[in-house]
Parts: C-alpha cells; structure tokens; sequence
DNA sequence: TACAATAGTTGTTAACTACAACTAATTGGA
DNA sequence: TCCAATTAGTTGTAGTTAACAACTATTGTA
C-alpha cells in the first residue's frame, strides 16, 4: 500500500466524512428526530430490548450522553424507560409501538435514498462499493493518541498556547 | 440492487459513519488541532491561499463557522489571514510555515494510521475499499428533506410535540 | 454491617454548527 | 455623482452532540 494511495483514499475518506456530517446529518431534523436520536433509535430497535449501558456500549457513546438522547426519545413517546424489577438499578429499554412505526419510516426513507444513489452507480462497481464500506467498517479501530510520530508539535505549538481554540463571544 | 443489500450497507455506513466521529474524530484533539481545524487545514493546505467564502462552499459550512474556526487557527498562529488589497472586503487566507509543518505532521500521522489499517486488510481487498470510498464520497449528494415519503410522521409526532427534543438542564 | 461495584442521572463545559443581523467595501445604475 | 444592491466577512444567539466528574440508588460481598 503506498503512501499516494493512502493520500488520495484520506481524501476521499475525508470528503464522505463531511458528506455524511454535513448533508446528510444536517437534513435529519426535517425527519423529526435528530441524528443522535436516529442513531439511537436504530440501535435499539436491532436489540429490540435493552439498557443504558449495553447501548451506550454499541454506539460507543458515554451513558451521560446516551442517558439525555433517551430523555428525549421517551419525552416524545418513541422509547420506553422502565426499571428492570430483577434489578432495580438498570432499566429495560425498548421501542414503544410509536418509536417502531416512526423507525420504519426512517429506515424506509434512507432505503429509498440510498437505493436512488446505487442508481446512479454502475451496476458493476455496486460490490466494491457495499464491500470496501463492508471491510473498512469492520477494520478501523481507535485512532492512538497521536499515532506514530508527533514530535513535530511538541516544541512548536506549545510554545504559542496551551490550546489551540479561542473562546467565543469573548474577545476584544 | 435489492432492498436487503441496501439494509446491510446502511447499517455498514451508519457502524463507519459512527467509527469515523467517535473514534477518530474523537481522538483528534489529542493532537493540538480539533477535528473542525483539521478540516479547514487540509483544505487551506490543497488551495494554497484562498478565501473565507472559498474555503465555506469547499467544505459546506456556513461562512460564519468557518469564520470562527479560523480565529482559532489565527490565533495560534497555523493561518495567515490578511485583507486583499485589492479588494478590501475579502482575505487572502493560507497557512503560516508554521500552520505548513503541522499540516504536514498530521498528514503523516494519518498516513501512518491508514497505511497500518490497510495492513490489516487482506492484500486482494484493497481495491475494493479504495474503489468503494472514491466511488462513494463521489456519488452521495444532499439529502432532500424527508426524501421520498414522510407521510409516517405527519400526523403522528407533529400531534405529540412541535420538535422531538428537550430543553436540557431545565426539567424538574 | 460496611465497603465495593454497578446502573444511571445531573452539573458543567466545550466543540461545532446554522441562521439572522450586522459592518464594511464594492459595483451598478439612474 | 450618489444611492441602492451586492458581496465578504463578523458577531449574537441558540441548538445539538459529546465527555468528564460528581452524584444517587441499588446490589453484591467480605
């Protein structure tokens, strides 16, 4: 694998990196839930019941962070939150008839979106597409913390700011 | 393309989607830039000097948070940032030498990471993922709102809430 | 019983984003 | 020439997403 290679798959990473972000994440709320909560709807309806954690756990989130996407979904009806009785700490968590009905409806818009851009692929390039999403979904891990070589930074930025982002709304 | 294969790919795209933010994303403070600063540096570094409406339509973002990530990046002294003479309501904007070997420690950095990536994928795959990436960050266009059918939710959420959210740090 | 572990919530902070309203500069007519 | 429209960018504000730390409540264990 050389290094050109690499450059030019970073790129293209990058660039439905902020596809996926920005155009598609950005018109999630038309759809009445946020993508969080889109995540999260979808997570739970594949384990179909669940906890706070487990899910926190598959999508990788922290529970503080899971725990308020839920308070969202029960406040409007799509999720149920009810204590375990065998273990009073943990909650079954789990679709209410409502939070399945609206989950269909989103995985059924995103079918027909998705279908319409296989469309404008060409027929013979459909299995590169739906197996490299395939193997890179299932290969990349977590990023070390400044993996390889960060030598670069140690004595330039640091020097010049102990962070490099600036409050907001607060200067001059 | 049938309906099944499009579900598996969703959920693929959703795991790499979910892979790139959190894992990846995730991580990247670690190394002095966020991952917003990370952005605009590769694309400041591929234009060479350009503008704050150039590098907004580049990148899809509003000028105004692009505006502010930039202050960020002045401030710490990676962009130059300096009105055009000729036209003295635009910016010539680029990076420092400084703003240079960062770039290109981060490039090298995320050079290592694929490259060590792409060795845990067996040698006949690669093309796939590299094919499947270039083929799809090429295709996905902007999401229409509620794309296809949202007949679903018209009558079902809009009657339980005006927005499927909750104000945070409010209740009880 | 006292202590540790587990499950989840709340307080706080921060990054990232958009939209609306704004300033300043430039362009194009009348 | 002067005024309106356009263009470039910034600032005010607010919403979404997230993590970390500190907390409550429950359960398990020595």
């Amino acid at each position: 694998m050389d290094t050109l290679a690499v450059q030019q798959f970073r790129k293209n990473l990058r660039k439905l990196e902020r596809k996926l972000a920005v155009q598609l994440e950005g018109n999630s709320l038309c759809c009445s839930v946020t993508m969080a909560q889109y995540h999260t709807l979808l997570a739970i309806a594949e384990k179909r019941l669940t906890t706070v954690t487990e899910l926190a756990t598959e999508l990788e989130l922290d529970k503080s962070t899971l725990s308020r996407t839920l308070d969202g979904l029960v406040a409007v009806g799509l999720v149920n939150r009810e204590t375990n009785s065998c273990n009073r700490r943990s909650q079954h968590i789990s679709l209410t008839s409502q939070g399945e009905t609206v989950t269909a409806g989103i995985n059924e818009q995103w079918n027909r979106y998705f279908e319409s851009l296989f469309a404008r692929i060409p027929e013979p390039k459909h299995q590169a597409v739906l197996e490299g999403i395939a193997i890179l979904s299932g290969t990349i891990a977590p990023l070390e913390c400044c993996y390889g070589a960060n030598e670069y930074h140690d004595g330039e930025i640091e020097e010049n700011s102990e962070k490099i982002t600036v409050k907001k709304g607060e200067g001059s």
